[in-house]
DNA sequence: TATGAATGAGGCTTCATTCAT
DNA sequence: TATGAATGAAGCCTCATTCAT
């Protein structure tokens, strides 16, 4: 039987509200409110709503580019590089909030922040980049050019940012969709380049 | 010499403040500072902050559609189809407020406006959709199937999505080069799906 | 077919709102809305929102003035003094808008109409008194001594009040309990006082 | 040496206030000066300006009601049932901000609060009638028939409503006056129903 | 007579934060 | 670690009133 301690209760709470309202309209009253703490016990674990917000961020960051990581790590050869991470992606946006924090707070953080949300998230594109084209390279086993590698890592992160964007606005149906005919396109163009005849299927 | 009406004045700061810091985290006594009026004159010209906000937001959204609507009308049928817009949206984005606001905004609009922001988003998307297949469907001059050009559209609307959230993350630079790199797959792509031979060009 | 001046209509819908809210909760932005004229079109009408509150008032306290007279003018002799002007109240009080105004804000004028809302309502309560002592001593016929007559002029003056309240606390229903219970021991009294013997009814 | 609690001391200035100018007109930002603080720090003691009032209403509801017991409590048996309460009230009015405050904000409560405030009025009403129909009880002797107990409770209440009205309209010696002239019909009234002869006095 | 626009004052309430306990 | 109390700043909004048209 073990208690969770306070400052991770604050910290999901915090997840939960500021996913669901933003920064600003977030307020640390209903923060503690739903932990079941005073306003002012929040000063016991955190220095301000900033830092708050920053620990949280960084926290969904970590979580996330760790997933990515196990992601990529554990995808077989022969699928389509970052085609599990973007199941993952859509498979996790309705149960996780600290997923959904994490999209929708990237947009538009308070502007104090936003270097640090700017560099933590730019960091996330890039791992992700890494990744894809690893995964890519060993997919065209030499078949890819350089150029093509990076041409491709390019229209990933492409289809990343609109599939989270199709979760965040939307729902992840139509996220799936969108998933679909963006990976039938750049499975199609790697087919072509990768020098697969036409009639080579996923 | 005309004098702008106040109410125009004020929509327009209150996109820049809209824009600039979100909804919540725009105030009211500062919208109206930057016009140059007092607080409450802002009450002679909308009813309260929500209306003031979905205002600005039906204008921006309704100048957009009509944007994109001249885009796609101006575009000579054998450019890749859509590509106009896109230009169009780079090229737009640090000069025109009123985007910036549409882009920003659209993501995490407060909780209460939620159902007529997504309703409109949903007509502006829907009409860009319905736009591109037209285009799609000359540029094929008919040898592109119904199935093609629904997947195809539905990767425009991600190609749109992801220069969009690259507008609004990092800037036009790197906007630029996600489209090219999404725009010369979606094109490798129509190309064959069209039957042409890989060495036709746009 | 004739229109109803607007000064009229203005007085009106004052009276539904002051004696619905009370003068400090109406407010003659409402008040205008509810004539379908313009706030500041008031003014055209009034000069100030006191002088709304004032003039409504000397209105209401005339119209009841000169229905109280009418009622005991047209009392007949042998009933028990006052009777129909109580009846009267209890009867219009659910229809008259005015009249519930009127009781309403009899109670907490808006301290700086204070004075004039009380010497109205003094000179209202010194006419019930004397007609009532004058009805009083026809229907005594010379047998009730002045102190009596001083007597039940004060005690009336007491069922008139506490009649009103309940109207205004609760309803008519109750209203009119109150008045017989009280009417029924003013008229023993005054029997008894008047030497008629137990047998003699009203 | 003792402090009184901050929240008394609010609930007392705000029984001022709302006792002198009504609620609408009684402003959070006066009563804190009043008492000595800013006006967010009522909000650490009342959560919003209805709660204010409602509490110092119940209070001073609870007060009154303990006065009323303890009045009859009290009252010898051969004085005229309910005639110490009455006196109470006279003497109390003009000592008692709590008591000005009930009788004055009775009337026209903010109309969001009108039920729960009827409710204490009447629950206050009904104690009074049953004490007064106790003590009438004791005072007949088994004289009195129950419709005698009856009516005169209704008549009792007449009285007390009367008094109060002219407590808060006029003042204490008017009061006073209108109180001896309804005390005498209603204690000749007593001593005809009781079958005392005419010469018994009070 | 009517009104659109403007305004100073003020309404209630919430905010993040501090501090003594 | 927790909290009750306090607070300055700021939030949105409504008020009665004025004035030029």
């Amino acid at each position: 039987m073990t208690t969770i301690p306070t400052a991770e209760r604050i910290a999901a709470a915090a997840v939960t509200h500021f996913s669901s309202y933003g920064y600003d309209a977030s307020s640390l009253a209903r923060i503690a409110e739903a932990v079941g703490i005073r306003k002012a016990s929040l000063y016991s674990h955190f220095s301000c709503k900033d830092d708050l917000f920053m620990r949280v961020f960084a926290e969904a960051l970590q979580a996330e580019c760790g997933l990515a990581r196990d992601c990529f790590a554990a995808e077989p050869l022969a699928a389509l590089p970052g085609s599990s991470y973007c199941a993952s992606l859509i498979e996790r946006f309705e149960k996780s909030e600290q997923l959904r924090f994490l999209l929708r707070t990237g947009y538009m953080p308070p502007p104090a922040l936003e270097p640090q949300i700017s560099a933590g998230h730019e960091a996330y594109l890039a791992q992700l980049q890494g990744d894809f084209a690893e995964r890519l390279g060993a997919w065209g086993r030499g078949r890819l050019m350089p150029a093509d590698i990076e041409l491709y890592g390019e229209v990933y992160l492409g289809l990343v940012d609109s599939v989270q964007v199709k979760l965040v606005y939307t729902d992840a149906r139509q996220a799936q969709s969108r998933l679909q005919a963006l990976q039938q396109v750049l499975q199609d163009g790697l087919l072509q380049r990768s020098g697969h005849g036409s009639a080579v299927h996923e």
